[in-house]
DNA sequence: CTTCCAACG
DNA sequence: CGTTTGAAG
């Protein structure tokens, strides 16, 4: 496995005393700054699990060559993720397909920095109807889908700017920014019939052809997908009711969870770590980005990676490897 | 004189095209940018026209050495403000007295810093009752005021944290940070109000003690004090109608302009630059920030300073020597 | 252009 | 904590 504990590093200053250990029941919220406190996803304390990547296995299972690379990232501000040197990163990675989530960026306002990708020049952009600023997803590809469209098919669910569909030759790709259920749960019952929606659409594109989803699923599916799992069980990301829909998707459609297919004991394997309380440094994360796949794809299934390094968003990008 | 028309030096593009030139009658704005494109108090093409403060008089017309240094700066949000430094230059700069505009920080929320001023350890604080990061005003001193009260007592006038009064043995030191008239002038009748409680409220400390005013009165009183006097007469700051308001503040209370009595010549002497088209580069400016004295203080009057080259604000300092 | 807010995550 | 508006200047 690659889940191993790690002396602290001494990074950061991590104060003993908000140590948090995973039995605490209920843990009260360390004292807030000054701010009013917005309510956290948990009491963060010290914690030292690193997940550490295995190497690329770019075969399939049969042996056969991985021909297709497709990235995924939630990059929390497509702006700011530029500043940040983002492009840098997905340069270096040079996937075939990239897909973005929460670009919060409107298309007449994307970067010119956009163009100067040769390796995707085939783009395109999903965002809210009304709300600037808020959610918005990108598909970029070096090859031309065969076809694109935008959404679910359901008008309730299709102002936000959340998914892109296009469809290749050998399969079909879904990104999708999943509806968060909010602090105190105030959209959970939105995101439930959300789940509902997205999962009979995706089950009728899966009559026609493989399937690949990916993106930011908003839940974190099992325990060992979150490092707080007890503290969170009421929080958006962990409820009951986010882990059924994500169960259900699997289920129903169905679909494979490529990472756990492949590792499935990896612990402290996490795609997003909140900003607050130097959660990243410490690994007090969870896995809320996924490639999904149809069955059919797993002998095409060379490798489903976490690309925890790369910085810039509060999520990780995550990398995909199919022999096609 | 000491407005000198300096040659460019080339520190920042300035592109010919936009160029405006003083006779222009109501110049069209440049092409916005992308953004919806607030509209300006002004269009701003090249200009060239620098003021260089003389240097500092330290002695009465009598030649009594001055004894009394105030300085007064529109911070345009004070926590901004010290993280560029204003704190440095204000420790260079050795006040008795500070006065500060445009705080828009609640007493709570004031940095540490502050309180690591030796020379200013007297310090007053107003801001609005729910604004919270609007307005607001400080006064420091270094000696402690016999009295200190806050606003002008109008419940109307007094809930915006625009003025401090301090009264020292000599004298009462007013500052205050004058409503804005607003884009489209929405706030122009309000603002007369203002004007009137404002000059009656001075009116009547004026009967008692000599009058310091000083701040960011939201005016520029004549042609002279700002760079596009033509294209003004309908913009917040140059309408007639505040200019007649700072006119019979002077005529009423009676006070007078400290740095046009001493100065009654100089031109692109200005207190502030809006941050946008580049105007402080091209010192496309407006006076705003006085200092108005009684006449009984006349006689003291060493000199009226405007600290151009102070940065960390679309306002600069403004200093006053006293010999009392 | 730049400050601060609120909303959202 | 950090990104985005939006209001205000």
């Amino acid at each position: 496995f690659w889940a191993t504990r790690m002396p602290k590093r001494g990074k950061k200053e991590v104060s003993v005393k908000d140590g948090l250990s995973e039995e605490e029941p209920e843990t009260k919220e360390p004292k807030p700054k000054k701010t009013k406190g917005a309510k956290e996803k948990e009491a963060i304390g010290e914690a030292s699990a690193m997940y550490e990547d295995p190497p690329d296995k770019q075969t399939s299972p049969s042996g056969k060559p991985s021909t297709l690379k497709i990235c995924s990232w939630n990059v929390d501000g497509l702006r700011a993720w530029i500043k940040k040197k983002g492009l840098d990163w997905v340069k270096e990675e040079a996937p075939d397909i990239l897909c973005l989530q929460e670009t919060k960026c409107s298309e007449s306002k994307l970067p010119p920095e956009l163009q100067d990708l040769p390796g995707l020049t085939y783009q395109y952009w999903s965002s809210p109807t009304d709300k600037e600023g808020y959610s918005g997803v990108g598909l970029l590809s070096r090859q031309r889908p065969l076809n694109v469209t935008f959404g679910i098919g359901e008008e309730e669910h299709d102002q936000e700017g959340r998914v892109i569909v296009a469809e290749f030759e050998a399969f079909v790709l879904v990104t999708a920014y999943v509806p968060n259920a909010g602090r105190g749960l105030v959209r959970l019952e939105y995101r439930q019939r959300w789940d509902e929606a997205f999962r009979k659409f995706l089950k009728g594109l899966n009559a026609k052809k493989p399937l690949v989803l990916c993106g930011d699923l908003n839940v974190a599916h099992e325990e060992i997908d979150l490092r707080n799992p007890k503290g969170n069980k009421k929080n958006a990301g962990f409820t009951p009711q986010e882990r059924q829909g994500f169960g259900e998707l699997l289920q129903a459609v169905p679909l494979t969870d490529s990472f756990r297919h492949l590792y499935p004991e990896a612990a402290y394997a996490y795609t997003f770590w909140t900003y607050m309380m130097n959660a990243r440094a410490k690994n007090v994360g969870w896995r809320l980005d996924y490639f999904l796949l149809s069955q059919s794809l797993l002998p095409a299934l060379c490798d489903s990676k976490i690309r925890s390094k790369a910085t810039g968003s509060d999520h990780c990008p995550i990398t995909l490897f199919l022999a096609l």
